[in-house]
DNA sequence: TTGAGGAAATTT
DNA sequence: AATTTCCTCAAA
């Protein structure tokens, strides 16, 4: 017999290997196989017969453990068909946990024998409760009952206690499907029941849960949680949240409708835990994983639902390494395993909206708020008739409201979504700018720091004395405001009023997020500045006045999507005012009152600048009406790169509906001292721009140092 | 001729 | 991705 075995590497197809006698394997298992002179773990793609075997090589060993699943297989080649990756790149997101195949790691605990033996101290006792509680390993045995090993050691010995062996990954709590939820509104409990009747389907479908902020959009999706893990006894269901959403406060509110804690999984959780919940997943135990969008890449083989929170967040789009966008391969993860998919947002992606309008997905919207709040009053303030004084950021309007809100004893949240305390640092003799050493980017002054800090690479370095450029002394002159800027002037306008700053440099964990989120909410904070931190699900019910300090911000730099986020960030930062009984109030300082972006904040009129931003991006063939690539080349010497470049310019195939633009310098010419010369490729909708790509990128022989990078629907013009 | 050191090719 | 092979340059 002849194995097809695909590794987790980037090789362009899976290898032949002869199955040694006495070994069998199917597809899907894991197996041990030869490559040159190392021994890699892959996993069987394909079995069939063949005569000619004899000259390969043989299987080394097959691994114990569930095989991968069918639909996990067939994921992996269509991912990689669409980002145009070699599909070994996508097995490497799947078979994560190296040890998770390997023989279940095992330990040694203690039950007690029930045999006689010597004297019974108070230790000695304590430490048998322990165990007859719950057999436990002798260290955690100790450490319970508040004794040291050595009492342990010495019931071992006299025979008190026997030794089992156990598998060290525990299977995770089954979800208790028979608590009630929280009480749903009827516009929740209709939307919920829509939701359930999908899920009970049993087939692929999508929704778009549509839902204000306030909604109570989680609440609804939980129901249709239940309702897919009830369907059968190893039913399982994944929910994705933005990375940043997955605090403690999220799981809490799962493990209290379930009863059970769900299992976890994104980058920080550690190798013992990754271990375990793949292995539980892998083998059908873990009913309910709550993930960042690498979690779609688990061995899931009983998935009856997807819920993507916060569907239109951009952190769904990884675009280092092998570039995807978790939304959309999760809808594709569904129609594979035949499983219901549900996009959740308060600010739906134009792309999910346009697919809810013509059909695709159905659209269950809760156009009301919870309870009594209601939606925020928004102001636009036009810096050119009512500018901030000279050197300040806030005009008087916004001003003279945070002063009303102080008065009242309401808060006041300040949006800026700039880190550290200006954004340029510029010399006054000889005009230099502090640029970072590899990207050439601007270096962030931070202030309380006292450190210039790319942004980008995370490079940074003490503010010095004197310009670099011409050693003039103490010439630097900070240009633009940030948060802590912004903090300054606030605190001098409002000397008595308690100020934070909100932002990853004063809240780097999800511990301090929530110590902030705590104050704030426990009404300790008068002022908050905050930079995209704050746009999350917070509520704050004493919250009242918020103020855009600079809405255009976002605007720039010609980006696609640059629109659409603007509106996204500022919809949902402006609807942190007013959720409980308060009305809120949210000023927007632009320079451009008039652009229909502005105009639309104004009347809080999504639906409005998604319809003109729709004409605006069909009438281009842009996404989602048409489909767009970008191909990087980069290389350490500027030279090659250009080569490179000019080479993939004259191999462009040429093909009806296919736009290639450039090489240009991509706008981030130089990062971590690689050359980037970036190419864009705009189709029509009916064209596989994946295929377009793939086949365009083969045609290029390149030299060894030079890297192309293919990115199917880029987020980041970077 | 030998041996670094680095780029390129190869892996079933 | 991780090796091995190939190639170049310079010292012995």
């Amino acid at each position: 017999m002849l194995a097809r075995v695909l590794f987790p590497l980037p090789l362009p197809e899976p290898f032949d290997y002869r199955v040694p006698e006495g070994m069998t394997v199917a597809p899907g298992d894991h197996v041990i196989a030869p490559i040159g002179p190392r021994l890699v773990r892959g996993v069987v793609w394909s079995v069939e017969p063949s005569a000619s075997a004899a000259n390969l090589r043989t299987l080394d060993e097959k691994l114990p453990g569930a095989p991968l699943p069918d639909v996990s297989r067939r994921f992996i080649e269509w991912a990689a068909k669409y980002a145009a990756a070699p599909p070994g790149h996508f097995l490497r997101m799947v078979v994560r946990s190296e040890e998770a195949l390997r023989e279940p790691p095992s330990i040694t605990v203690y039950a007690p024998t029930g045999a006689a033996f010597g004297k019974i101290t108070q230790a000695r006792a304590q430490v048998l409760s322990q165990a007859a509680n719950a057999p436990a390993t002798a260290a955690d045995l100790a450490r319970a009952a508040g004794v040291s090993t050595g009492v342990v050691k010495g019931l071992i010995d006299a025979g008190a206690l026997a030794p089992m062996r156990i598998d060290a990954d525990s299977p995770y709590s089954v979800p208790d499907l028979t608590r009630p939820g929280r009480t749903l509104s009827q516009q929740q409990g209709q939307a919920a029941a829509e939701l359930i009747a999908l899920v009970e389907t049993g087939s692929f479908g999508a929704a778009l849960l549509d839902g204000v902020t306030g909604s109570g959009k989680t609440e609804v999706y939980l129901e249709a949680v239940a309702a897919a893990l009830a369907r059968d006894e190893t039913a399982q269901a994944l929910v994705l949240l933005p990375e940043i959403a997955l605090t403690q406060a999220v799981m809490q509110r799962f493990e209290e409708r379930f009863g059970a804690a769900p299992v976890e999984w994104h980058s920080a959780i550690g190798p013992k835990q990754r271990r375990r919940a793949w292995r539980e997943v892998a083998e059908g135990r873990a009913r309910l994983v709550l993930g960042a969008r690498s979690a779609l890449f688990l061995p899931f083989h009983s998935l009856k639902l997807i819920v993507i929170d916060e569907e239109h967040d951009p952190s769904y789009k990884q675009d280092d390494g092998v570039a995807y966008q978790a939304r959309d391969l999760a809808v594709a993860r569904a129609k594979l395993g035949g499983c219901a998919i549900v996009l959740a947002s308060a600010t739906p992606s134009l792309e999910t909206l346009v697919n809810a309008q013509a059909g695709r997905y159905r659209h269950i919207a809760l156009p009301l708020r919870h309870g009594a709040a209601t939606m925020p009053d928004v102001e636009l303030i036009d810096l050119k008739l009512d500018p901030p004084d000279k050197g300040r950021w806030l005009a008087p309007k916004l001003v003279q409201a945070a002063q009303d809100a102080l008065a009242r004893g309401e808060q006041t949240l300040l949006y800026i979504n700039r880190r550290g305390y200006a954004p340029l640092t510029l010399c006054r003799c000889c005009g230099h700018r502090m640029q970072s050493p590899d990207t050439q980017s601007w270096l962030v002054e931070h202030k309380y720091s006292g450190r210039l800090v790319c942004h980008l690479t995370g490079f940074s370095m003490p503010k010095p004395r004197e310009c670099p450029k011409c050693l003039a002394p103490e010439s630097f002159v900070s240009i633009g405001p940030g948060v802590e800027r912004i903090a300054e002037e606030v605190n001098e306008l409002f000397p008595d009023a308690r100020v934070e700053i909100f932002s990853s440099d004063t809240a780097p964990n999800g511990e301090a997020v929530r110590a902030i989120v705590d104050r704030m909410a426990q009404g300790e904070i008068d002022i908050l500045i905050g930079t995209q931190i704050v746009a999350k699900g917070h509520n704050f019910p004493m919250l009242t006045c918020v103020g855009v300090i600079d809405a255009d911000l976002g605007l720039k730099g010609g980006d696609l999507r640059a629109g659409e986020r603007t509106f996204q960030v500022l919809s949902q930062v402006a609807g942190r005012a007013g959720r409980a009984e308060r009305k809120g109030r949210a000023f927007i300082q632009t320079y451009l009152p008039e652009e229909p972006l502005m105009q639309a904040l104004a009347a809080m009129d999504r639906d409005g600048f998604l319809a003109a931003e729709a004409a605006q991006r069909e009438a281009l063939g842009m996404p989602p009406f048409g489909r767009l690539a970008a191909l990087i080349v980069s290389a350490p010497d500027e030279r090659a790169a250009n080569e490179a470049a000019s080479a993939f310019g004259e191999a462009a195939p040429a093909a009806d509906g296919v736009d290639v633009y450039g090489p240009a310098p991509a706008p981030l010419a130089v990062v971590r001292g690689r050359h980037r010369r970036r190419f864009l490729v705009r189709a029509n909708r009916d064209i596989d721009i994946s295929a377009f790509m793939t086949s365009w990128s083969a045609r290029v022989k390149i030299p060894n140092a030079v890297r192309v990078q293919i990115d199917i629907d880029p987020y980041n013009f970077l």
